[in-house]
Order: C-alpha cells, then structure tokens, then sequence
DNA sequence: ATATAATTTAGATAGTTGTCTAAATATCTA
DNA sequence: TAGATATTTAGACAACTATCTAAATTATAT
C-alpha cells in the first residue's frame, strides 16, 4: 500500500478514532457507528476509505460485517512513517 | 502541534515531496519550486500549510526566504506516530 | 528614484471530500 | 414468503483544497 493512500486514509480524525476503536476489539459496522455522531451511510464511507487503504479487514457474520485491524499493514505503515521521520 | 494538523499537512504529496528536498538541505522558496510543476503562489500556498503545521520554519536572507525542517516537531511527530500504531 | 528579483497575498475556480436522505442488498426469523 | 435487522450504494450538496492569474510586498542594485 502506498504511503499517499494511506496517510489520505489517516488524515480523517473520525477514521483515526475508528481505528483506535478496532486496536480494543473487532467490531460490527453499527457498533462502531455508536462511538461517533454521523449515519451510518457516513461510517460506512470511512471504513470503505480505510478498507480501501488496507488500514482494515472485514467479513460478514450472519448479517452483521465485522471490521478488523489489517496489522500487518499497520505495522508496515509504522516502518514507512518511521523512515519517512528519520532525517 | 496536534497530530490531526500535521496528518493534514502531510496527506499532500506535493508538501512530503517538499520535506523530503528540505531534509538534504535549507533552500530558498524558488530553489524548492524547481522541483515542482505549479507555480510559486501554489507552492507558497503548501509552505504556508507545512509552516502552520510547525514542520517547517523559515527566515528571510536579503530577497530570499529560506525554508528549514523543523526537526524537533518532526521528531514528535514520528513518536505519536508510533505511539498510535502500536497496538 | 527606478528597475529588477524573490516571494506572498488576494480572489476566482474546478475538483475532492464528508455528510445527508432515500433506496437497495443481504441475512435471519417467524 | 413476509417482515425485521444490518449494512451498503446512489445521488445530492456544502465545505474544503489545490491550483491559477494578477497584484502587492520586500529587498537589492543601478
């Protein structure tokens, strides 16, 4: 993933906050939504963002869509961060 | 510095572009606008969003401004980087 | 003083993004 | 097969942003 994508997808406060929500647990969609103030429409358009970065996984549990943190790429992401800050 | 303003700052490639060219050395404004296809009034435009994001500080040298990396933001910020991606 | 050089500021514009409502899709249950 | 639940897709809209041209600012040199 490149690192353009990805610092797009971080640059969202609600997108930071959902994934530091995912760091405590795996979640469904609408158990997310309850942590923000937006629809559900609008949760969904982020975690598309985020699903688009590979910043999160997700699949479907009976009707539920449970979303995940994609932890290799977020380690990735560190290293290229870290690289990126290194002088 | 919050991390949502610098995360702003650089979700822009042209500002990481211009980080990456201050990280080898100090440059004038029209020294860094070489490596650039817009114009100077767009490039001031992103120094002006780096300066307010304190990654960037600048003084003026006779006709010329020159532009620095601010490393110790630049060093926060890769700590709260990290800090956010450990899990 | 006047002209030249380096940069920024002002104002306009097109494209992107976050949000919403309404409708569609997918799954479960009675 | 209906109806209920969970989520996404579609389409519209306001706010934001990157860009441009033209004008203003600041400093140097003749």
């Amino acid at each position: 993933m490149t690192l353009n994508i990805t610092l797009q997808a971080l640059s969202d406060p609600t997108r930071r906050k959902i994934l530091e929500i995912l760091k405590k647990k795996d979640l469904a969609a609408g158990e997310i939504g309850k942590n923000f103030d937006i629809t559900l429409p609008s949760l969904s358009h982020h975690l598309n963002v985020l699903k688009q970065a590979d910043l999160v996984t997700c699949q479907r549990r009976g009707q539920e869509i449970i979303y995940s943190l994609n932890l290799s790429v977020f380690e990735e992401m560190a290293e290229k961060l870290v690289k990126f800050f290194k002088k």
